[in-house]
DNA sequence: CCGTGTGAAATTCTTCACAGCT
DNA sequence: AGCTGTGAAGAATTTCACACGG
């Protein structure tokens, strides 16, 4: 319903929607931005900015139901679907992608996996063939695919990500440590700890508690 | 050698080490911040504006030396030292964390591992001592690291955070799906691959290509 | 001429502060 | 009395544009 929120926003939202659904757990019925900021030291009125880029969701004097502004965001955000993701790259990482049970638990289900090595295309990893390489188009179009995890090496990645546009993948999350490119319309976004670990350094160099 | 550089510019500087380390590799001795934007999908200012806070690097009419430039971002960042790095939590992910090659090649080693459960600890895993959780402390005295890995359950991650904090690490990068919280002059990264596609179906919610 | 380094302008993002509803 | 929603102020970040050196 609208356009023109910034990214960063965007960003932001699941880990409001984190922070509910732990709170609705804790069977807590309403949660103040003071509350929630306190949690994700965000600041209340950060919150508040980011939520009213999409209506108003909470009731003056008293705060915003948990149950009902977790509903929302989730619409917002797309989470109230099944999403299909394939996984490019059946390494150890790859493997671990597969296995892992947070995704599914989100709605982010592995419907397929792709590895260029004749040793691991043919194995099932939690029901989910892998499939070899070269028949990446063929497997998309039969079976389309949302989302995209690459796995593989740093070498390939690039082609891979080109294979993947190509066949129709609107969203890439890159595992591999190069800064990939897609066409306009494919969002990508990188999961780097090596990067992360290399801006984290800068701050150790200081003596001690630096800021 | 100074301070109030903005976070942002410090998260920027180990992708263009990256790039400038793969431009070295390829036999590139000069570079254009144009060029180098080109392969990050950055400005050519921002790059120029960015290391502009740390002095001047370029050459007027000419670019950058490739390898006097990634010298000094190394030195920047710290890269040209050994950072000792501990994972809590050795489940399938924490292994996999032990066993990736990446993080040793860039200088980060993987001096000690802690598991909870009796099943792992006991364990050697790519010659690391996988310790009982509660040799934390007495092994972070006895032999200190600069960084720690938290891969541990969301359940668990807080209190190994402030664990690890009290024990002298300086820089956590976490995996856990919390927004982890520590004392200042603790440095906290979060790696979490499912909030990261949670912010992506957001921009698949459009029919196309959005944007 | 080409490309850096950098003030100044433009833009984006965050915080303030308060009117208004409950 | 408490807390949202939001214009407006303020801060941070990015981009512009050009003087200057090679």
């Amino acid at each position: 319903m609208s356009d023109d929120i910034p990214e960063v926003v965007v960003n932001r939202l699941p880990l409001y929607a984190r922070a509910l659904t732990r709170l609705a757990a804790a069977g807590e019925r309403v949660v103040s931005s003071q509350r929630l900021g306190g949690e994700l030291e965000v600041t209340p009125a950060q919150i508040r900015k980011d939520l009213s880029y999409f209506g108003r969701f909470g009731t003056q004097g008293r705060g915003y139901d948990v149950d009902g502004l977790l509903e929302r965001l989730r619409a917002i955000l797309g989470l109230d679907r099944r999403w299909r993701v394939c996984v490019v790259g059946v390494g150890r990482l790859g493997q671990a992608v597969l296995e892992y049970e947070g995704f599914a638990r989100q709605g982010f289900h592995m419907t397929a996996a792709f590895d260029a090595s004749a040793a691991v295309a043919g194995r099932t990893i939690r029901g989910v063939a892998v499939r070899a390489m070269d028949e990446l188009e063929a497997s998309l179009a039969r079976e389309p695919v949302d989302i995209a995890v690459v796995t593989v090496p740093a070498a390939a990645a690039q082609e891979v990500v080109d294979r993947l546009a190509a066949g129709g993948v609107r969203a890439i999350l890159n595992y591999a440590p190069i800064s990939a490119h897609a066409p306009p319309g494919v969002v990508v976004r990188q999961i780097d700890p090596v990067v992360t670990m290399q801006a984290m350094t800068y701050h150790l160099k200081a003596p001690d508690g630096d800021r």
